[in-house]
DNA sequence: CGGGTCTGTGAACGGAGGCTAACCTGATCG
DNA sequence: CGATCAGGTTAGCCTCCGTTCACAGACCCG
């Protein structure tokens, strides 16, 4: 098990973790290195800063998301995918929720655009189901579900992973196609 | 106009609208000093720490959320109150959702506290509508929906107020009761 | 063996920013 | 009219923390 993990990517492990269970803020250079069994200073030799390792976690996240998306079309996938995201990788999620603000400006507007991008993806969707709604309407919809599967990654609850999944498709597919 | 705010209210607004625009963390005592018209330090004459500027605005917006709830009974009254809450006082709302955890271990425990006492009304609320739930379904619902409601004060959209308000409410009870 | 690179270490630096210190001023009041 | 106090100001301290530096072993390759 955890065989030949390279160091980059048991760093990069310990800084989800680190930062979803503290805050961006609130973590050391030294706590992530000694959680990935070095110390400090040799986090630099892996990555240029501390801002580095939050920008490589919130790109692999929306890498993954956009994946999922183009990955299949119809409004139910969707869904699913993203819920199936949500719940297994909780870490992840809720650090590039909380974190984003801690980015510098440009990598921001890159996630921002990214993130539209997915958001448009959805819209197109969920379009043909919603007649009713108009173009700003459906927006805000769509964010709104999004928001509500995303932030779900920072609750706790006794519900085991599978049990979560079913509770939160059910909410999403009533919200957008009621 | 504005006549006579006193400066305590002056810093208080200063300051959520700087915490929800740039996060508390990129936020300096002196720009909270100015933004209500005196330099940094004279934010101590009214303040004992910048932290306890955040603990204010936190605990107000519990304050009233847990004041709204009393206040009525039903579950759609309660999405009302709700939703104009977060509507009309989108930078509060948005402060004590993202900066949470910016708070001293003992202020967060009881603010989490008073929001658990919040979610059982809800839960209380949503219980006779909806018997095929059991207690952990029912809490991971209510947290969602809310999280959902809450979460979207820090969305971007061009609809107004009231567009918004109509918008939440109905997907708010669609989640909660289909 | 002798150089070169990769990865790690301990020590130290430097800038930022929260907070304190010392002083000032105008109102209020006995 | 002094005295007190509430509420400002400027200057500066002090701590924390991200980052850099100089060096050391391990491994590789001729």
């Amino acid at each position: 098990m955890t065989t030949a993990a390279p160091r980059r990517e048991l760093l990069l492990e310990a800084a989800a973790a680190l930062f979803a269970a503290r805050g961006f803020h609130a973590v050391g250079i030294d706590d992530i290195g000694a959680a990935a069994g070095i110390t400090g200073p040799g986090v630099y030799r892996h990555f240029p800063s501390k801002q580095a390792l939050l920008e490589s976690l919130c790109d692999r996240t929306m890498d993954r998301m956009l994946a999922l998306a183009t990955e299949s079309g119809d409004l139910e996938t969707l869904v699913d995918l993203h819920v199936s995201l949500v719940v297994e990788e909780r870490a992840l999620v809720s650090v590039w929720v909380r974190e984003e603000r801690a980015l510098a400006e440009d990598v921001r507007r890159s996630l921002r655009r990214r993130m539209r991008s997915y958001e448009a993806i959805w819209r197109e969707a969920l379009m043909p189901s919603r007649p009713d709604l108009d173009s700003a309407q459906l927006a805000l919809t769509v964010g709104a579900v999004l928001a509500m599967l995303n932030t779900t990654s920072l609750i706790e609850n006794p519900l085991a992973s599978t049990g979560r999944a079913v509770v939160l498709r059910r909410l999403a597919l009533a919200a957008l196609l009621t």
